[in-house]
DNA sequence: CCGCGTTTATGGCACGATCCATAGACCCGG
DNA sequence: CCGGGTCTATGGATCGTGCCATAAACGCGG
C-alpha cells in the first residue's frame, strides 16, 4: 500500500468500486439502499485505499450534535475515571467524546472554547478548581447547550453541578469524635486545595454544633504525606497536643501517623485520628485508622445520569450535593484519656 | 440576549454587520484586508449574536492540518504534565491538541480512530500499555502521518519511540549496593505493573554483571506503600531477609521500610533498601531512602522536540532510551554488616 | 406489450468555512 | 481628464460528506 500524500476520499473509493460517490455514501453510513454485490466492492476498495470516512466532514454536513465537550483538570484520579463513565455512557447513545485538558496556565474557558468551536452538544466540565465566575460566564456563552459542572460546589441558574457533600462528612467524622467523648479537637487542614474549603467549614460548623468551637482549631496542613508530616512534627515541637486530629485526607492521616507513633505518642492512646477518603492504605495492619468513604463512583455515575437526562432535553436542576459515604471505624480512634485535656508533650 | 437554535455563522455576522460573508471571514482569519471601521462593525456584529466560528468547517476547508492527535492511558500523573507541555509548544506553532483517552476496555487503536478521523497532523501515543502490535498496525493505518509513542518501548520502522532507560537506572541501584559490599540483593518485583518488565531484565542483568546471579532473587511486589508493605510481612514471616532490597519503585520502599522499622529490623543496619522515582515522600526524614530519579521532564521535552522535528519534515528516528537521572543516596544504604549472609529473622 | 410498484443507483444542493480572482473605490501625478 | 497603482470588498469555487429528489432497472399481473 502506497502512502497517497492527500487521504483518500469517497469519490477515490467511487471511482476505484465503479460507483457514485453517494452509494459509497450509503454504504458507510450503514443505511439500506446497495446491492450487496456493490457494498462488498465498495468496502474492498475502501479497504485498499486505506480509505476512513472525514469526521470533520460528517459533522459538519449532519445537523445532529453527536459530540459531548469534557474539560479535565485532571488533579484527582477519580476525573479521569468520570471520563471513562461519560465515554461509555455516551458511546452507545451515539455520541463522541472530546477532551480539553485545562492547567494553570490554561483556564477551563479556554478549554471550553475547543469544544464548543465543535459545536458540542453539552459540555462536561470535571474539577472544582477555576473560579466560579468563569464557569457562570461560559454557561452563558455557551449558547444554550447544557452545561454541567462535576465535582464542584456550584449555584447557578443554567448549570447543573454535582459533588460530593464534604461538609456532611466532616459532620459524620467529628461527631464520631464527640461522641467518643473528644472536646479539643484539631483539624489539619487542606490549606490551598480545592475541597478543602468546604471541609474546613464543615469542621467548624461541626465543632460549633457540639459546642466545642472554643477547643477546636484549625492548623495549616496540606494534602500530602509529606505534608501531614511536617505539621504532626510542628505539633511535637510545640509540645501541645489535642486528644483527637482530623485529617484533611488519608494521606494526611498517614504523615500524622506514621510522625506521631515514631515519636512516642501512641494512637489512638494519647491522640486519636481521622482521615479523609477511606484510600487502600488506610486499612494497612499498622495504621488501620479509622476515615470516611468518598464515593466518586456514586458523584460519576449521578453525572452521567444528568448528563442523560439533559441530553434528553430535561431542564437543569441546580446544585445536588451526594449523600457522604460510610464511616469506616477503626483502630485509630476510641475514647480519650480520662479527663482529657490539651496535653503538654516534654521535648 | 436570546438563545437561538441555530448558533450564528459568518452569514449571520455578514447581514447585521451589512458586509459580505467574505470580509467577515477575512477579519476572523487575521489577514490585512478590511478596513478599521468595517472591522469594528464586524467584531461588534459577532460579539451580539454570540458567533464563534466553526472549527469543523475551518479545518475542512483548510488543507493544512492543524490538529495533534493524543492518546492517553493517564496511568501516571507525568503522562499529564506531557499532554500539558505538548499543549504548550504546539499552540505558539498554530497546532491544536486533540485527546483521546484510552481505557481497558477501549484500546489505544479506538482512540486513534476518532483523531485520525479528525485527519490530525501527528500522533502521539502516551504510555506504555497496550501491546505493541497494536501500535505497528496503527501506524501502518495512520496514512504517513508521524506517529511518536512516548513512554513506550519499541522498536518499530516508522514509529518514534521514547523512554526512560530503566535498565540502565536499575543498573546504578544494584551497582551502588554491590559496591557496598552487598551480596544477597532481593527485587520487590512491580508484578503486573507495565514498567515492570525492563525493572526486572536491568535487575536481573545487572546482578549478572556483578557476578551476583545466583544471590539475586525476584520476589512478586507491585507498586504501592499498601503491596511493598505485604511484601515486607511475608518476609518477616518467612524469617528470612537479604541484606539489601530493591523496590520497585519508592512507594514500595516506603511500605518496606514501613514494616521493616516497626517490625524491629533497622535500616540500613539490618537491611538497605533502595527505591525508584525520587518522590518528595522519599525525603521524609523519617523515611530518607536512596532512589534514583525519574528525569520524567527530559522525557518529555524530547518528546516535544521530536514532535516539532518531524512536523518540520524530519525523518523518523526510531526507539530512543532517555539517560537515567542521577542517583540519590540518603540514609536507608550502608555497608552491609561484616560477613553478611542471609538472614533469619527469629519469630 | 403496457402500467405499476419496489429495489438500486445517481446527481445535486447544502453544511460553514477558506481563499483566489476580480471588481470597485480612491489617490496621485502627468 | 486619464492611466495606473494601492487598498477594500465581493462572488464563487471548494473542502468531504449527508440526504433528498429523481431516474434507471427489474419483476409481474393484466
Amino acid at each position: 500500500m502506497t502512502t497517497p500524500r492527500r487521504p483518500a476520499t469517497m469519490r477515490d473509493v467511487a471511482a476505484r468500486a465503479g460507483v457514485s460517490r453517494s452509494l459509497v455514501s450509503t454504504v458507510f453510513r450503514g443505511v439500506p439502499g446497495a446491492s450487496p454485490a456493490n457494498r462488498e466492492r465498495i468496502l474492498q476498495a475502501a479497504a485498499d485505499l486505506g480509505y476512513r470516512p472525514d469526521g470533520r466532514a460528517r459533522q459538519l454536513r449532519s445537523s445532529q450534535r453527536r459530540v459531548i465537550g469534557v474539560t479535565l483538570t485532571a488533579t484527582q484520579p477519580f476525573h479521569v475515571a468520570m471520563v471513562e463513565a461519560l465515554h461509555d455512557a455516551t458511546e452507545l447513545r451515539g455520541y463522541e467524546l472530546s477532551i480539553a485538558l485545562s492547567t494553570d496556565t490554561r483556564t477551563i474557558a479556554r478549554a471550553a472554547d475547543t469544544l464548543l468551536a465543535q459545536r458540542c452538544a453539552a459540555l462536561v466540565l470535571i474539577g472544582p478548581s477555576a473560579p466560579d465566575e468563569e464557569i457562570v460566564d461560559l454557561a452563558e456563552a455557551s449558547g444554550g447547550i447544557p452545561v454541567i459542572a462535576a465535582d464542584r460546589f456550584l449555584d447557578a441558574p443554567g448549570v447543573d453541578a454535582v459533588r460530593i457533600d464534604d461538609e456532611a462528612a466532616m459532620l459524620q467524622l467529628v461527631g464520631h469524635l464527640a461522641h467518643l467523648g473528644h472536646k479539643d479537637i484539631w483539624y489539619a487542614d487542606g490549606a490551598g486545595y480545592v475541597s478543602a474549603e468546604p471541609r474546613r467549614r464543615g469542621f467548624v460548623s461541626a465543632m460549633a454544633v457540639h459546642g466545642l468551637s472554643e477547643r477546636g482549631r484549625v492548623i495549616p496542613a496540606g494534602a500530602t504525606l509529606r505534608e501531614g508530616a511536617a505539621v504532626a512534627l510542628t505539633m511535637l515541637d510545640h509540645g501541645e497536643l489535642p486528644t483527637a486530629v482530623v485529617a484533611y485526607n488519608d494521606w494526611v492521616a498517614c504523615g500524622l501517623i506514621d510522625v506521631f507513633t515514631r515519636g512516642g505518642v501512641r494512637v489512638p492512646e494519647d491522640v486519636s485520628i481521622v482521615g479523609f477518603d477511606n484510600i487502600p492504605e488506610s486499612a494497612l495492619p499498622h495504621l488501620d485508622f479509622t476515615t470516611i468513604e468518598q464515593r466518586s463512583d456514586d458523584l460519576t455515575s449521578r453525572v452521567v445520569e444528568i448528563l442523560v437526562q439533559r441530553l434528553a432535553g430535561a431542564p437543569s436542576t441546580g446544585l445536588q450535593l451526594m449523600p457522604p459515604g460510610p464511616l469506616v471505624v477503626r483502630s485509630s480512634t476510641s475514647s480519650p484519656r480520662p479527663g482529657g485535656r490539651l496535653r503538654s508533650v516534654a521535648g
